[in-house]
DNA sequence: TAGTTTATGATATTCATTTTCAATTGTCAA
DNA sequence: TTGACAATTGAAAATGAATATCATAAACTA
């Protein structure tokens, strides 16, 4: 079964229904799945596909892509939502974030296997998710000729 | 030197004026170090103390102490900003937030070395700072009389 | 204390997101 | 294929946290 097969039971599954805005915002978050695209983001390069659509349709569908687990959200404290394909079940990995040119370098391996576990133990708590950025400065900000 | 000298210090430092309202908002936030308020929290405590202070002022000054290293903003994706006062030198902590009852429990202790070595050579990234939260249920949560 | 500068409070404004609601569309049983 | 009915949509208004504006007030300093 493909990722559209997937998508289509997905929404089914919980009486939704499949509308071809849907399936336009799911194909444009596909066709970028290596970017964190905004709201308003998405939203423009919809209209590209779809001059029609409200931008409310946008913001509504993206909540119910995290619902069903179709994206992910995310928070880079730049006073808007972001959102990245979920990629694999357990979402592992991190971001790091240029303060200087705002680029948004991924990070994959978990490596908190030392403070997961420190976490269950010293303090009773069952980690179901986290969320590790870094900020920083990437290597072309950090060559002299910038 | 006292937390309040170091106060006066640094606003004296850099030009800005020693007044009421930012006294009474230091004070705020200093009786709360354990917690982790809202400006419009910190703003409901500071007006028992100072009612006729304006919303403004309390986000001006929010954002003064924050510049200052006075205080730190955190984001718990609550949709608004939240501080504590800036504790150790290296803000060391991480939060853990609980998905059902919406506590905030702290975690001292870095455990990121491996993470943070593995970024700095790999993606030649520097790491000025970092957030790390993890989500999940706490011990009360996770009892059975819940 | 006077003179200069910074800060304040009230209010308006911004901006991302959400809500409202009448009109439209997808689904599914007949 | 159709009709009934629930889910969905787009346009517009509303919300809510944060910021900007601006006349007045308070702090600093010589
Ligand atoms: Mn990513
Ligand atoms: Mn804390
Ligand atoms: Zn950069
Ligand atoms: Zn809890």
């Amino acid at each position: 079964m493909n990722e559209i097969e997937k998508f289509k039971e997905k929404l089914k599954d919980k009486g939704y229904k499949l509308t071809t805005q849907r399936r336009v915002i799911l194909d444009v978050i596909m066709e970028n799945r290596d970017k964190h695209l905004s709201s308003e983001e998405i939203y423009d390069l919809v209209r590209l596909k779809y001059p029609e659509i409200g931008l409310a349709t946008v913001y509504r569908t993206l909540q119910l892509f995290e619902e069903l687990g179709i994206v992910y959200k995310l928070n880079f404290d730049d006073g808007r939502n972001r959102y990245e394909l979920y990629h694999n079940e357990n979402h592992q990995h991190h971001h790091l974030i240029c303060l200087k040119c705002g680029a948004v370098i991924e990070m994959e391996g978990d490596l908190l296997e030392n403070l997961e576990e420190a976490i269950e133990e010293t303090k009773d708590f069952e980690i179901i998710d986290h969320n590790v950025k870094f900020f920083g400065y990437c290597s072309k900000c950090r060559s002299r000729y910038n």
